[in-house]
DNA sequence: CATGAATGAGTGTTCATTCAT
DNA sequence: AATGAATGAACACTCATTCAT
């Protein structure tokens, strides 16, 4: 509770006045909170940060994993979109949000692998249980790299990087479009 | 001068001990210059980031300017080729150093957009100009989203985050090969 | 509590080693406490110059209306006699601490007017209630103007400046007659 | 020369932005001088306020004593008379300039006594010379005490702290009077 | 004599962290 | 468990002063 409190206080603050403004003592402030309770949850501010990047990274693994045992059995089209759909899905609820984490919030070397190293084997897993669709002889680790970089970026890209004159949903299927024909060639 | 030995010292700093150890002190110190010195070309300790950020923008920036004057009659593949080529090259210099700025300083918005934005423009001009080797009505808004989008993101993941078991060389390939046929399809 | 020590500390360095010796650190050395407490008491270091400059302007301000309501019922002669005596009794305690005050203290405009504009009203106030004494149609703010001024310097200099040779004592019946055949003249 | 831009210098900062903006460099800047010359016609920071100090010292002991010594002959009233208009022609010139000095300036014991004091012997002087207009028996040192502070304290409160009401005019004789019948009393 | 880049001791201030209540 | 006043190490930054040119 005192957790969810304080991590909320930090998104809130990072939001509205960016990361220079999120000291403990604000933060135990805008929480309702005493500073003096948060050290008894958080060993040091640092852990604050820790844990709200593990927040997203843990949503973000967990819709991947979501998306493929929904889709383990779909096809390599149903499965690639679904994925592109979520990473979207885990930006648009608060873009400014992982702007401002992306750019101004120190992560760290919680040790915690960035998406495409830390969920390359499950790309690979995947893409090995859909190596019919796939051209024969396929060097999956190869394939895993790439198309887990992809979904990075463009799913990031098109929630926060997005030009002017391309829709959002036009964005999503221009990713999808180019992970199946890259995956298919 | 100055300006560039405080720049280095950043970037060994940074490297050697972390953004944590970067005070502006320190810097002075390893740069072999007063910190009055630093405070006669810097405004503040932010600024030091902003240009060494900066630093890195530009030199991309001309890298890809370059690359594309360079093969403005090539064809596609070329091209693209050339260019990934080109990501890859401003990163490998020195991996640490890019890790390190990614992860830990904070690179406030000094305005500079970020890549794929930046050079968003630079992307549908240089396919425009080879409308016939795309599909006819391309929209070249979309295809030059997802381009930039995927050469910053192989290029940077071939040099940082490349799996185990795939070579540059072949990291490289991959993501020439990955973006040609999203263009050609 | 520890502002008052705050102020204390203030008032010894100033007196034992000047207004340069005054830096916050050594402020909180000698007055017991920690820079940071100094912080929760004042926004910064010349709000304790002005906290120093506040009380003893208020000092001598309840000194004056203290004078001014015991004397209400007085003739003039007591009353200023009394006035004269408070203002030398306000700066014979600390003579030092007042002269450095003023010479090396920057009484930053905190808005706080000086004494003779200050209690001007006060003085004007207490001439009319005595009217009676004074030459008929007065101009009491002329009147007020002259005597603020000269209860202000004499007892100033009956403290601070006094010619060797003259006492504190005659110093004081010197400044009292002039006023008083001042405002019968 | 140089001393004389200096001062000028030091004097538009103080009236335009403050006792805090009076930096050695800054003043330079505004001298149109380069800092390595300040350090050739003054030791210190302290002697360039010093100096400024000393130039409006002297412009009032001049006066005074050209005062004293035009009116050698003058009766009593004359002397008095001119004395409160040198004095008030000493500050109406500019009255910022004054304020500013009184409060901001550190003026750091030069060693130079107040007014009152540096001209105590002034005063007795020009007193003894009249002792015919003057009660038997006077006490001189006591009376040129009395006289020196309130000419300071009129003819600067005159200028500076003058009641809306009272015309500098008005101010000026009423001090006078005041003087004049503090010495006949 | 003039210059002004360079110097660096020293300052005000912040803010993560502690701990007595 | 919660509180929040107190702590003080550490930091960014200033500015009087120097000195090679």
């Amino acid at each position: 509770m005192t957790v969810e409190a304080v991590l909320e206080a930090v998104v809130k603050l990072l939001k509205q006045e960016g990361a220079e403004a999120v000291t403990t003592n604000r933060v135990a402030e805008v929480a309702g909170v005493s500073i003096g309770s948060i050290y008894q949850y958080f060993p040091d501010k640092s852990a604050i940060f820790a844990a709200l990047h593990q927040r997203h990274v843990h949503e973000i693994d967990r819709m991947v994993e979501r998306t493929l045992i929904e889709h383990a059995r779909s096809r390599l089209d149903g499965m690639i979109r679904a994925m592109v759909e979520a990473m979207v899905k885990a930006h648009v609820g608060d873009p400014e949000l992982y702007q401002v984490m992306a750019m101004e919030v120190p992560h760290r070397a919680d040790g915690t692998p960035e998406f495409a190293v830390r969920l390359h084997g499950a790309f690979r897993l995947a893409l090995a249980a859909r190596a019919g669709e796939l051209r024969r002889g396929r060097d999956l680790d190869k394939a895993a790299f790439v198309v887990a970089h992809m979904i990075e970026a463009l799913g990031h890209g098109a929630v926060l990087r997005r030009p002017r004159g391309v829709s959002l949903e036009a964005a999503k299927e221009e990713a999808v479009r180019a992970v199946l024909v890259y995956l298919r060639s």
